[in-house]
RNA sequence: GGAGAGAUGUCUGAGCUGGUUGAAGGAGCACGCCUGGAAAGCGUGUGUACAUGUAAGUGUACCGAGGGUUCGAAUCCCUCUCUCUCCGCCA
């Protein structure tokens, strides 16, 4: 959420902010505010005379004087500090719902673009294998396999699900423990096993709600949300909490299966384990000091990153352009993967700072200590990796011309000291 | 699911027969005194948010959340959420 003593007071350079990623008119919301503040100025001082005759009636009483006609004085001004809070309430809920529409501000160094085509990449890791045999697609593999089933998860619960068998199953599972591994060991993070389920004030701390409901399954019966994406949960541990500023930084990870409808994409990569309903993702969340939080971004991407040259796959690092930045994150770098099937890279993890945005919404501050001062914290995040994108990953840059899988040599302790599958 | 109890500041814990209560007492924390140093002791201070003001400050709101009664509500009434205890059911 954008502040709004900051568009208040800032209106030109916010702006110029949103105009980096579309069309938004700050004018209605201004109006709002300014009627609001008028109104408070006005209620306040009825307010305030209220407080000091209320505390004259107990001494007039006790003098026994007649006290009808301040009650009929104050019953009049009673009712029309109703009548103004009442219509003060309803403006503060226009304004927040409002101000939850707008989008983040794109860091300042970030590239100005209009879509993906003016992404730039930042710099590549491996190169792509030459294959001297016919190349098949993860999809294919998998089923030959025997290690995925996409028919029968069809039957069970329809299109865009998946099941995973034997092998399968096994190397679904290694990955989320090796990915667990390496960030809790190697790059200190504290694990979390969150709800899978969260409630909308959740997905409206981290920018899921209330624009874009239609991308998440709701359950009406309780008013929940399965989890788009572990951010959401993990976030959301200290929503509307002050934190101690040596409690900073902090780094969680978590794997669980996530959720979406993936309206909007209705015949995109509508084969395989690319673009599903459920899928699995090991994320990595951060609360940082807001003064060093794009040094915690380079070490959160890095900590991506290191998933993948630990198995040995290709892969570039993009930096996103303000037109393709998702909605609450201020900078972002996709990591992106060589997929054969493709012949191109695609998306397994995307990097985000998010400033104050998420914090603003969330409510998650920390105490300066020089200065005393409540200040919101920064919040990051980053895919580590999508489980599921890594899979058919595998499968494909490691698959041999007898159809059977190499398994890549961090993953055999995983996999029950496994190295191929498929013999 | 049934019956009951509760939710107060960083924590603990009063108030809950409505009126100087932002909220007693204690603990913690910060600063000062004391000390060779420390502990103890003493003193002072110690919430958040919004508005207003160049500032010091001032005002308003907040005792789980939202409504209501009243001139006035932490205190009374209603609804909801959560926690605890007992019973039932259950992985």
């Amino acid at each position: 959420m954008l502040d709004i003593k900051r568009i208040r007071e800032n209106t030109l350079e916010v702006q110029a902010g949103l105009d980096k990623r579309g069309n938004y008119n700050l004018n209605p919301v201004l109006m709002l505010d300014e009627k609001r503040r008028k109104m408070l100025v006005n209620v306040e001082e009825m307010k305030n005379r209220q407080n000091i005759v209320s505390k004259e009636i107990p001494k007039l009483k006790k003098e026994n004087k007649d006290c009808s006609q301040i009650f009929k004085e104050m019953k009049e001004l009673s009712d029309k500090i109703k009548d103004l809070d009442a219509e003060i309430r309803l403006i503060d809920g226009d304004m927040r719902n409002q101000l939850l529409r707008f989008p983040n501000i794109p860091n300042a160094q970030v590239i100005v673009g209009k879509d993906e085509a003016d992404n730039k990449e930042i710099r590549k890791w491996g190169e792509p294998r030459n294959f001297d045999f016919e190349i098949k697609a993860h999809w294919d593999i998998g089923v030959d396999l025997d290690i995925l089933d996409f028919e029968r998860a069809v039957k069970i619960t329809g299109a865009r699900f998946s099941m995973f068998k034997g092998e399968g199953a096994r190397l679904q599972r290694a990955l989320i423990n090796f990915m667990l591994y390496t960030h809790c060991v190697e790059h200190h993070y504290t694990e979390i096993s969150p709800p899978f389920m969260v409630n909308r004030e959740s997905m409206t701390g981290t920018g899921q709600l209330p624009k874009f409901e239609e991308d998440a399954f709701h359950i009406p019966s309780k008013d929940l949300f399965m989890v788009p994406t572990a951010e959401v949960p993990v976030t959301n541990i200290y929503r509307d909490e002050i934190l101690a500023e040596e409690d900073l930084p902090q780094y969680f990870t978590a794997y669980t299966p996530c959720f979406r409808q993936e309206a909007g994409s209705a015949g995109r990569d509508t084969r395989g384990l690319i673009r599903n309903h459920q899928f699995d993702k090991v994320e990595m969340v951060k609360f940082v000091h807001p003064d060093n939080s794009y040094e915690e971004l380079e070490a959160l991407t890095k900590n991506a990153e290191k998933i993948l040259q630990l198995l040995k796959i290709p892969y570039r690092v993009v930096e996103l352009c303000t037109g393709d930045l998702g909605f609450s994150s201020a900078k972002t770098y996709d990591i992106e993967v060589w997929m054969p099937s493709y012949n191109r890279y695609v998306e397994i993890s995307s990097c985000s700072n998010f400033e104050d945005y998420q914090a603003r919404r969330a409510n998650i501050r920390f105490r300066d200590g020089s200065s005393k001062k409540t200040r919101f914290v920064h919040t990051l995040n980053g895919s580590g990796l999508a489980v599921g994108r890594t899979f058919a990953a595998i499968l494909e840059n490691y698959q041999q011309p007898d159809g059977t899988v190499t398994v890549p040599e961090k993953l055999t302790h995983y996999m029950w000291g496994k190295t191929v599958i498929g013999k």
